[in-house]
DNA sequence: ATTACTATTTGATAGTTGTCAAACAATAAA
DNA sequence: TTTATTGTTTGACAACTATCAAATAGTAAT
């Protein structure tokens, strides 16, 4: 598979994007997501206590959200988060959530 | 019972709101709930096409969640919204998810 | 070619969720 | 004291979810 599917920026569901960022796993990856850079699967989860499979099954949720976009290069598939696609279809969300996963720490 | 069980401030848990807000019945409801405005449950949901045992429950999901705040008055209980527990808990966190629902109309 | 690496897929499982229907509870009105 | 109103609770059920383990697939290195 050359490339993986992605919900166009405007199929971009809330309901689904607040469901992809309500599991603590998953929350957790977004925050080491920073803006504009792309990790590797291995290296964002290396710290997490979760099987591969079950954070492969964390990745396709991000990805099919909208929330991450997962570009495949050699055997590596690297993350990143949509921001600006979030931000343009729903401004101050991304952040705010963000914000209050690292206020909480969770 | 007099008075119905509400997480305090404190304990309201970030994942928690997101997976309450996650459900377009229940971001429905939010967005009805304007700010500072009581609801009763029968006028909350009267518009939407659920039982009434079903909306008790999506009603007992937001308040478990620190969502919403729910009084009792006479056979009446009336639902508003925790703004000022959560923007202080979750600086802006509310105002973006209900721009949003507002913005794609779930 | 063989081996190692990175990640997904499939299968299984236990727990959770949204829903309806029917029964119940509490309060107010007659 | 009946009757009506307003919600909740319980039970049942189908769908979904997070998880692990094992098998598989694709790519890179040897």
């Amino acid at each position: 598979m050359r490339q993986l599917p992605h919900p166009a920026t405007e199929d971009i569901q809330l309901t689904e994007v607040l469901r992809a960022l309500a599991d603590p796993v998953r929350l957790e990856l977004v925050r080491k997501l920073g803006d504009g850079i792309e990790l590797a699967c291995s290296t964002a989860g290396d710290d997490l206590d979760v099987h591969k499979s079950t954070l492969s099954h964390h990745y396709r949720t991000l990805r099919e959200s909208g929330v991450t976009h997962t570009r495949i290069d050699g055997r590596q598939r690297l993350l990143s988060l949509r921001r600006d696609d979030l931000d343009a279809r729903f401004p101050g969300l991304l952040d705010s959530i963000i914000t209050a996963a690292d206020r909480v720490g969770v």
